[in-house]
DNA sequence: AAGCCCATGTAACGGGTTACATGATTAC
DNA sequence: GTAATCATGTAACCCGTTACATGGGCTT
């Protein structure tokens, strides 16, 4: 249930409609929770009829009409609730890691160039991450929302290097690998 | 589409009965792919129409008795075929970075104690990484095989590392905040 | 008027989660 | 012989994904 509060947020930092709300999911907040268009109207009418949320009134509700909303006391409330609440971390789910080890039984066959490939993304993401870092996070402007969101930043910044320097290694690895173990063809 | 792939390595890797699946997907398999035990009979099921893998052949099957199951080739091929396509990576889906950005609106309290949660957490899981690492990759033992395994549970050790490193950063960071941007007390 | 993008949706499906059910085996 | 545990399932729900629908405004 992280959805409605990740929106809840999104709507605190600027009143948006769901457009404008899913091109935000796909840059900022969307580096570490991706949402559809699908999926953020279903949950802004849920959030509405909840009461948690309202639409800004300026235009009556036409289909294809923009509709903006806001967050409500309760609603806030809620995020801040939900926030300093504990929650246990996710044991990892990564399919590359999976694959890796599937590797180890069918072979490597195949599985190095996308290694490369993977390599490259991160390294990708990691410059944008830190185009970001430079323009909005320069020497100056202390706040405590601009130093939290910082740290968010940085987060996302060790990771893409966490897994570049991994990827390196693991390429290095595969190359001086003491040949396939293919001929395991005894079923 | 990875959770019938991960019962597969699985099965190549050892033929299980649904329930030992369940306990291997608590252990190794689950340290970056986990399944409840309801998933993985569904899956089973599946597998089974599917004819990629087949009840070995003991008992009869009765409800309550135990039934192992081993890969068939087409099963086998189904992997390799799997393992060596190319696929994205996932974005970045992290609950605490996203309440760590909802917390630079709604106000820091109450988070900074479940980061220190988390922290023992990962040291927890770091240990228990090292200590597998030190049981099943010594000195020795250079297979193929075993160097693709070490390099997974490396993956894991350093993704554990950078969340100890983060955390540890954040706190820092938390504790020479300029103090929460309600009111302010000392200035 | 045709085509394109903007904006807001609906519908169907599949995986993951939680709660519950049921038969067999073991412990006391 | 009864309780606990082992082992295999069923059912319901929610979230995320994919495909499709509808209407308005803009350009050509």
């Amino acid at each position: 249930m992280s959805l409605p509060h990740a929106i809840l947020t999104a709507l605190l930092e600027k009143p948006s409609s769901g457009l404008e709300l899913t091109r935000r999911f796909d840059r900022s907040i969307g580096y570490f929770w991706s949402a559809t268009h699908q999926q953020i109207y279903r949950e802004l009418g849920r959030l509405e009829s909840d009461g948690l949320i309202r639409a800004l009134p300026t235009a009556q509700p036409v289909r294809g009409q923009k509709k903006s909303y806001e967050v409500l006391p309760a609603g806030r409330a809620e995020l801040a609730r939900w926030t300093s609440a504990p929650q246990d971390p996710k044991p990892v789910r990564d399919v590359l890691l999976l694959r890796l080890r599937a590797a180890a039984v069918v072979g490597t066959e195949g599985i190095e160039a996308d290694l490369h490939r993977h390599l490259a993304l991160h390294q990708g993401q990691l410059a944008e991450y830190l185009e970001i870092e430079k323009r909005d996070f320069g020497p100056g402007s202390n706040s405590a929302q601009d130093r939290i969101r910082h740290l968010v930043l940085r987060a996302g910044i060790d990771l893409e290097t966490f897994w570049i320097q991994w990827l390196t290694h693991a390429l290095d690895a595969f190359d001086d690998l003491p040949a396939p173990e293919e001929p395991d063809v005894r079923r």
